[in-house]
DNA sequence: GTTTGCATGTAAACGGTTACATGATTGG
DNA sequence: CCAATCATGTAACCGTTTACATGCAAAC
């Protein structure tokens, strides 16, 4: 799933700008499960143009740079739709933490302790931030989304309350090496 | 994370090839949060060979191909504790499903409900190749791993199956566009 | 007799990030 | 006065994937 068919789908709710794209990445929901930066997005925006499933429109603006607002064409609407029929790329989850947490033995139980504190402060900013923006989805499809974020946050969260006991209890046997 | 601080940890639980690194991606609980291809693996090898993190021995096999057989050095293994000692890159989950669930009202509901069958279909297999090495989980640190992993999967599949409903209920408004 | 497993590697292509460049305006 | 917001873009770099190349042996 690259930056260019995210564009599109994105464009399909209404249009925008690269940056505002970006900003929803940000704000909203989406930065959950879905990334981008601004060294993709304008390229990727250029190119759709070019393309064609994408068209664009110049608004100089007073006291503001001018901006550059993007809609789908109808060709991008369907080269979008076709590109959600085939079969979609699988997940991929890449996580140094867990990964770190095969070898919570190599290391000073201090840090496997501060490792846990990080990761559970920064899984529940990123749920209060679901939360707070589960309120304002609207369509089924963005309640079912945010809706999904939250259980898996909410299944890391307990996870880690009751089991991280057991990967701190080690003494780090290697640490004196 | 990239692929050689991976290779240097899967050595600090004993000696491999560069092929059997990449069988422990796949048969082991690892490909869960990370992964990483012979395309990466063998350069990611050399080069830390080169840098005097790992050596190697070649073994000359009866009806086998020669294999490599890498151990990590007492650098290497100092420099991957260093880098778990630095701040870990955060998690990125990247999920092509969970973003065309919010473009369901684009499609046919047909094929709203095949991409969460084909979804849970490959969760559950997920879920049962982690359970099945749960089993054979040895230290602590694997044990709190594959728990973590098992955690999550049940809370994803709790999740469609109790809310697939409320996205699969749509009719497909743009579907005669 | 074809596929799978063992085993290593290279080269091209790809997709993306990071840093840089520019510049006005608003808020603290 | 400095930082943040708005706004677009390029270029260098990075890590990885994909496809290719090779080849024997065992299993189906």
């Amino acid at each position: 799933m690259d930056v260019r068919t995210i564009c599109l789908g994105i464009l399909t709710h209404g249009d925008a700008t690269g940056y505002e794209i970006k900003k929803l990445f940000e704000d909203d929901g989406y930065q959950h499960f879905v990334e981008a930066s601004f060294g993709s997005i304008y390229p990727a925006l250029n190119r759709l143009t070019d393309e064609g499933y994408v068209s664009v429109r110049e608004e100089s603006q007073e006291k503001r740079p001018d901006r550059k607002v993007y809609s789908i064409t109808s060709t991008g609407r369907s080269a979008f739709i076709a590109s959600l029929l085939k079969p979609l790329p699988e997940d991929r989850h890449r996580s140094p933490f867990v990964f770190a947490m095969l070898f919570a033995d190599l290391l000073p139980p201090s840090r496997v302790s501060g490792m846990l504190d990080t990761y559970i402060e920064q899984v529940e900013q990123k749920f209060a931030h679901l939360n707070a923006h589960h309120a304002a989805s609207q369509s089924d499809g963005e309640k079912f989304v945010s809706g999904f974020g939250r259980a898996v946050y909410v299944a890391i969260l307990d996870f880690l309350h009751t089991h991280r006991a057991e990967v701190e209890k080690q003494q780090a046997a290697q640490a004196a090496e």
